[in-house]
DNA sequence: GCACGACTTTGACGCAGATCAAGATTTGGA
DNA sequence: TCCAAATCTTGATCTGCGTCAAAGTCGTGC
């Protein structure tokens, strides 16, 4: 079953891809050395659950590479996606001993971990560690209120190109590539399934499907396969999303 | 037009209502007597716009007294509410310079303002202040996502449920109360108008008015005139808005 | 290379909540 | 005290999206 490839995975956080986007970001070389004490790496396949909504939290840590997914049930079944991790993003709530959120690989995964209680103290003693935290906690915090508009106001055709849009801009900056750039094409792989899509959109998959099969026919995007975009041109998928034209806003 | 009523509001931090809930609550008397060099309070009236969304950020702060909303808006006019400002939430993003959202007063409301940037300074040098800060953006994050739920999966009369089961429970912890008790009769007062309600939970203000009444009929509130509302069985309205009964998991 | 399961698309139909419209109630100001 | 504006309620109708159903496509393992 477990399809352990193996993938070398430095363990010198000087080689790390994340090194300068994620929770480390500030940490001087001294820093680091004592993180890499508390730190080891998790590998997870597409499709295992990393943590279960309500277990004991044993590590917070950073994701490396693939992406995970954040998300809520309610005791029924429905379920909300409430966060879409990316490399470099944060999992975990120091302070918290249990998780509130289920959170699963979507792709295979790397995971950075660190174990909770260790992490917990060297932040209280680390300022440059509190601080990059909190400003990723608030940019998070900011992606989830521009999601409740989405969620709460927008229709079906402008949830699928917001969340077109969102996808493309984070790819873009991993990349480093330009999104803004007027005339290029910009090309993506979805890294989520129709369902997968449609919870975190507050949709079925069904009208997930419908819309996107809409938004091709209008030439809006272009696909190969399922999974594969082309966005023939920003700014025309910025206007079906509601968003304003020159979505810098947001950045 | 100004109904300065000039409410006697002490300038000194050790008779501060939120002294012990708000960004400061971790910080030593040194630390108080530096912050209370660079704050200055300033009321507004209900339906007063706190700050315009765009707008240069002058101060960051904590609201004293009253309530105010966090709103987005997109170019037609459609508006989402993102967040709900209680007694000692704080206001604005250390970091940026402009603001993302509009703050508009519900109630009259005081509000203890810090100048942008000697705050920031303070703040990097004053662990107190950023982890107290952190703390407090994490439950934020933490009560969006919860929103995100409400607004993407549940219908309209759990969304209502949902939305005075939060204001109940917001009030009574600021009232020193205890929402849990079994058989106790919860009351508060509405703080919003319907269409303010609506704005909160993705609907109109006729589906909230509709729903309102609905529960009403059902014997899950009581209301006296249009705003006062009463509780007779909080694990019934909790059922109603989807959640588990025993509804302190999101405490 | 083919068969099975996972994923996706498309169609028909129904309903929750939006929209449009009319009144009722409350509030506040002259 | 009374009028006007704001707020709220209720009704009738419409519609976007959900639900149910069936068929199509892809990829993986045998």
């Amino acid at each position: 079953m477990l399809n352990e490839k193996s993938i070398a995975v430095s363990h010198d956080c000087n080689e790390c891809p994340i090194r300068h986007r994620a929770v480390c970001a500030r940490c001087e070389s001294d820093e680091l050395e004592r993180l890499e004490e508390i730190k080891y790496y998790r590998k997870f396949e597409a499709g295992q659950t990393v943590i279960w909504s309500g277990d004991r939290m044993e590590f917070v840590g950073s994701v490396v590479s693939g992406i995970a997914t954040l998300t809520q049930t309610m005791e029924d079944g429905r379920t909300q996606m409430v966060g879409l991790l990316l490399p470099s993003d944060f999992v975990g709530r120091p302070g918290r001993a249990s998780a509130a959120y289920d959170v699963v690989a979507t792709t295979d995964l790397v995971m950075c971990c660190f174990r909770k209680s260790p992490f917990e103290e060297m932040m209280m003693r680390t300022p440059h560690i509190a601080q990059r935290l909190l400003e990723m906690t608030l940019d998070e915090l900011d992606a989830a209120r521009e999601w409740m508009l989405v969620l709460g106001r927008k229709t079906a055709r402008e949830k699928i190109a917001s969340l077109l849009s969102i996808i493309a801009r984070r790819d873009a900056s991993i990349n480093m590539r330009d999104v803004s750039a007027p005339g290029e094409r910009i090309t993506f792989d979805l890294p989520l399934t129709r369902e997968a899509m449609a919870d975190y959109l507050g949709l079925t998959l069904e009208t997930v499907s419908r819309q996107v099969s809409a938004l091709r026919k209008d030439g809006v995007i272009e696909l190969e396969g399922k999974r594969h975009v082309t966005i023939p041109d920003m700014d025309r998928l910025l206007e079906e999303a509601g968003d304003d034209a020159d979505g810098g806003v947001f950045a």
